[in-house]
DNA sequence: ATACTATGCAAGTGAATACTTGCACGAGGT
DNA sequence: ACCTCGTGCAAGTATTCACTTGCATAGTAT
């Protein structure tokens, strides 16, 4: 899909987005990081926003979410915890700062879409899935708990991504683990 | 404390950098927007970055948390949604835009602290009040129950400063009704 | 009336930035 | 041996940016 040059061009402007921004990363230090020449860079794309523009469409720079991969077996806990791990395998602390790093109106057109389908998706499997599981649970607000549920694991992934052990120390699993059990407590019939 | 003109150049600056980010705020922009000339700007104050950090001097752009914000009762979901109430005063879309606006390697060092004593200030109270009312409470891992309650709030009003309607049209105060209750009959003790 | 202050206006400065171009050179294929 | 391709290197361009300066002017205080 991309040769090496390419390759390494992408990776090190979407580090440095991360660190830094997007208006922030100049072209020059994309071709340092790379260690290549700057004008290399526009040999191979047509400009900075196109480097952008191209690492989306590799995996390891775009969160996407796909329903299928998210399965259930119809039991409360278990089913949640799987969902947390899947969310939290993609939506990463790495993804969480490249998405801010590309909060800039430049780009804001390309990636708004991309950026809103993430939650969009999980909350509308949390919706449908708790909907199913609706013997189960107390109460029928599935659109509030389906937000509950994604802010209790989107929040913990971007405080993760912001300040890392100086807020907590906690781990992810523990966490999921944790925050589940609660949950789940906080929603079954009794 | 500012006189007028100063504050017209604070809260035009500090808008465009909600919707834009520090990098790409140019100071003309800032005077088209404030009104007034571009050569006021640095009458007024050193230089752009000192604009910033004027504006952190005021409450109305600084999220700043007090401990003695919070007061409580022992009533866990009484206690609980006014928790959540005055954090999301402090903490609101805009104080969220405002953070991710200024997330660049210039401003990093001036305005990390202040970014993180806020969920910092949070998490303690929570801390001690879950340790307060261990009687009341199923578990004794309060850290993970904090970190839980913070996310689910952060996590909310972060997604809410994103995407606002598009991802859900659930308001702030059912919000905090609905998931205080599911989150309190998670963690009392039967 | 006089002086001072705040601001506008117009012009400008030096640095940084995205992006370009022409040439050299080395590796790999034929 | 020759050619092509990818890249480095050095120099350069046009633009934008933060920030400056000198002068004019209107309002305010004395």
């Amino acid at each position: 899909m991309f040769d090496e040059t390419q390759n390494k061009i992408i990776n090190a402007t979407m580090n440095l987005i991360m660190e830094r921004g997007y208006s922030s990363t100049t072209t020059k230090d994309i071709a340092i990081s790379a260690g290549i020449n700057e004008c290399t860079i526009f040999r191979k794309f047509k400009g900075k926003k196109e480097i952008v523009l191209s690492a989306m469409e590799l995996s390891e720079w775009n969160p996407e979410l796909k329903e299928s991969d998210f399965g259930y077996i119809g039991e409360l806990e278990r089913d949640l915890i799987s969902f947390s791990e899947v969310y939290m395998k993609r939506v990463t602390p790495k993804m969480v700062k490249v998405s801010i790093g590309l909060r800039t109106p430049e780009l804001y057109s390309d990636t708004a879409n991309g950026i809103l389908e993430v939650p969009l998706t999980f909350k509308k499997i949390l919706v449908n899935y708790f909907s199913e599981m609706r013997d189960k649970i107390e109460g029928t607000d599935y659109e509030n708990m389906a937000m509950m549920f994604l802010s209790m694991n989107f929040g913990f992934v971007f405080l993760k991504a912001s300040f890392e052990s100086h807020l907590t120390e906690i781990e992810k699993e523990d966490y999921i683990e944790n925050s589940v059990k609660i949950f789940v407590r906080g929603i079954e019939k009794k």
